[in-house]
DNA sequence: GTGTTTATGTAGTTGTCGCTACATAATATG
DNA sequence: CATATTATGTAGCGACAACTACATAAACAC
């Protein structure tokens, strides 16, 4: 997960992952069938964390405003710092990536990502429930990018804080259901 | 252009390259003298043009709040439509790459660009110039990665439209000078 | 036309990629 | 202890990467 993360999916190659998980590449193979198959995995584990971000802040409970605000600074928070990577996983693992596989399993965890913050909104805001997604899901993209470029929490905090009073503002949020 | 524009500078090889030039590999080194070569001359070009998001803003003259708001709107147009790739090259065009050369190159030219919008918004807000330059380059970061993602131009012109109030709102734009 | 320079194509270099055939070592079963 | 099964390491597969040595072809001056 952490070379995954670091420096994406092609640019690690399946001999430097079994050097770091301490086998040859036959016993990689054995275990998890191809380089897709240990990144699949690596996905599934990575969501299962505090980086599933929307899952966590609306574990918490609110409307939409304080559910959305909570999911920007908890990506400000985690986006700088997992593991001596940055950004998101599931966003920036297979950016510019070759293998199809690969982009086709991060895409459906963000389609997913994207379904499930629209489900939600939809319930409260159900007229603006798509521009308000997307309004959430662009400043994710940058924000994950930014903190990829090595931006700092502080910087973060501050975007996700004018974005999270722009939600509000612009489309009338309300941070009780 | 197209090519790299469109997966990358790892994922384009010179043997593609060459073919869509009409030459030969040796042909091609001769011209360019390697890959890289060859893309810091399209990244030269790239940045001439349209793409130049604030650059262009600028040059239609007004405040901080009415060049930000162009230049959003700029991107907007301009991303989702770049030759049937998408998103902007300097942003895109290495990202995950294993080349150190390709990555400084792109590198240099995001903080050229960050540090003429700071010079500009600096010269109308001082005082906040730092945070505003951030929130601006975080949407644009944004902006791209949604485009690379297949978003289109009214989503992106939606967000671009909302960040803008918000900058306004937030830091106390104008847009005269 | 002759000789010289420049450009091009053929073919191949080295290196790394994901992946695997095969033989050996370790383990479990009788 | 002998046998059957599983797991591991050695070594190498074919494909492709960036890049180039070399011979041939084109363009030029005279």
């Amino acid at each position: 997960m952490k070379l995954f993360h670091a420096r994406g999916y092609d640019a690690v190659g399946v001999a430097e992952l079994s050097s770091e998980l301490g086998i040859k590449p036959p016993s990689f193979y054995a275990a998890f069938g191809s380089k897709a198959g240990l990144f699949e995995r690596v996905l599934q584990r990575y969501v299962m964390g505090e980086a599933n971000l929307f899952a966590h802040a609306q574990a918490e409970g609110g409307g939409v405003g304080a559910v959305l605000e909570r999911m920007l600074l908890q990506a400000a928070r985690v986006y700088p710092r997992c593991n001596g990577a940055a950004g998101c996983l599931v966003i920036e693992g297979t950016r510019n990536s070759t293998d199809p596989d690969a982009r086709a399993l991060t895409a459906s965890m963000r389609q997913a990502g994207r379904t499930a913050i629209r489900d939600f909104v939809a319930a409260h805001s159900p007229a603006r429930a798509e521009e308000i997604t997307d309004f959430a899901m662009v400043s994710l993209l940058g924000m994950s990018a930014a903190a990829h470029g090595g931006a700092d929490e502080a910087m973060l905090q501050t975007f996700a804080v004018t974005v999270s009073r722009a939600l509000r503002h612009e489309f009338g949020l309300t941070d009780t259901p």
